[in-house]
DNA sequence: TCGTCTTACACTTTTGAAACGT
DNA sequence: AACGTTTCAAAAGTGTAAGACG
């Protein structure tokens, strides 16, 4: 994983990724809203990192007046934009470990933050289809709110407890192996194991940054860089899967939550039959024989599911569906078919913000009165007005970017320089403080 | 007093360099 | 000499428990 910092060493203290959003909160703490900083561009590095992305054959057209964002924490009042997503038709994404997912959702999932940074678990990781092979895509992963509210643990079950703390910058971690072709990304699945959260709002590392006790929804964001460093794009689609939602805690509150780390993550190996607490694993085991199975037997369920260094990242020499034919990429016509019109926003301007290319929601979800309870994948998630949808794909648990692709809002291709500045490989990109809903 | 957060700890896996073999 | 495999130590990732903090 590379660190921002690497890349860019001669910008000084000052330079900032992220221009503050218009309409961001204003109150917030300056530390806070400038965010993470990269004091030392190297463009050179820069150069010698994008020397390999192809040449635009489009441009971006002239921006257009950019509509306000709504206050922070303010009534969700404004619609989405009228221009349309440029969407990334016929890619489809299917989270590869759906069923540990699973697993930790019916429980209520919850993530760890540390100061330091502490990586997820449950990793996210997906397989793509339907892109061109020969284009060159960015992955990003980000993670944001999914309501206002702050939650308890009531000792069974998590209840809203308060309003939520004001939105922290926004960050976004980019595959370490981005950009890369759209053969590359198709050959195996990819994962976002390298992610840390914490909860240190003045963190050096990049890590995205959430407050604890709070429920947060990760997206996934593929970007066809057709030139990452020019006013081009490609197109853009998003993804969430309701059943990554967390909430962040600095210390498990559910004990079944972490019964489950302990038998699927091979770190906690050591709190197992021969660990220090042998004792509540061994009950742990009695209560999995009696209410499901033994860890290792379920889908999805073993250790080696997300184990770091997995079909993961660093794709670049990976080959796991190689092999199969059925998983194969799409031909060359279904992903010429998905190439973009002319003109809208570029990739970095979406890396800027992605969420602005998918509009504000239109309506604020309604507390969730128990987070025990199962996602139900029929109901629309809290950000899907503005989202693209997510319809399960033949194989199940595959989500295509539906072809209603809502709105995007340009807005945010003003806020940063041109050529963006791009932290590479594995990095984060701060997103400054902008709007919490 | 209670809820939340920080830190040190023991244990495990991962990683990468060095050694070794072909 | 080049390449691939094995070994091993350091680094990094875990949850726990105790104590600090507000």
């Amino acid at each position: 994983m590379y660190h921002p910092r690497e890349l860019y060493p001669s910008l000084g203290t000052g330079y900032r990724l992220g221009h503050p959003q218009p309409g961001a909160d204003s109150t917030f703490p300056p530390a806070l809203t400038e965010g993470y900083r990269y004091p030392d561009l190297d463009t050179s590095k820069l150069d010698c990192f994008l020397s390999g992305i192809e040449a635009a054959p489009h441009t971006l057209a002239a921006a257009a007046p950019l509509p306000l964002l709504p206050s922070a924490l303010g009534p969700e009042t404004a619609p989405p934009p009228p221009e349309a997503l440029h969407s990334l038709p016929g890619v489809s994404l299917s989270l590869e470990n759906q069923e540990l997912w699973k697993e930790f959702s019916a429980v209520g999932t919850e993530m760890i933050i540390t100061k330091a940074g502490r990586r997820m678990f449950p990793a996210c990781r997906v397989s793509v289809t339907g892109l061109d092979p020969e284009a060159r895509y960015l992955f990003l992963l980000d993670v944001v709110p999914v309501d206002g509210a702050r939650y308890r643990w009531q000792g069974q079950h998590w209840e809203p407890s308060g309003k939520a703390e004001p939105r922290l910058p926004d960050r976004v971690y980019i595959h370490p192996d981005s950009p890369a072709t759209g053969a590359h990304w198709m050959r195996q699945p990819v994962s976002f194991h390298r992610v840390k959260l914490t909860n240190s709002t003045l963190d050096p590392h990049g890590h995205l940054i959430l407050h604890s006790m709070h429920k947060y929804q990760p997206r996934i964001h593929l970007v066809r860089a057709t030139q990452l460093c020019s006013q081009h794009w490609g197109g853009v689609a998003s993804f969430r899967f309701p059943e990554t939602t967390f909430i962040s805690v600095t210390a498990y509150q559910n004990p079944r939550i972490t019964q489950l780390k302990i038998a699927a993550n091979p770190f906690a190996k050591g709190f197992r039959e021969n660990g220090r607490n042998c004792k509540r694993w061994a009950s742990f085991i009695q209560g999995m024989l009696t209410n499901y199975c033994v860890p290792g037997t379920v889908p999805g369920y073993q250790e080696h599911d997300d184990t770091p260094g997995g079909p993961c990242d660093s794709t670049l020499g990976g080959d796991i569906r190689d092999s199969d034919p059925e998983q194969a990429p799409t031909p060359r016509e279904a992903a010429s078919a998905s190439a973009p019109p002319c003109g809208g926003p570029s990739a970095e301007a979406y890396l800027l913000h992605p969420a602005a290319f998918h509009g504000a929601p239109s309506h604020l979800p309604a507390r969730t009165p128990s987070f025990a309870e199962a996602p139900d994948p029929g109901r629309p998630a809290p950000y899907s007005a503005a989202f693209l949808d997510l319809q399960p794909g033949p194989g199940g648990s595959a989500y295509q970017a539906a072809p209603s692709v809502p709105s995007f809002a340009p807005h945010f291709i003003q806020g940063g320089p041109f050529p963006l500045p791009y932290p590479g490989p594995g990095g984060y990109l701060d997103m400054g403080s902008k709007p919490m809903y």
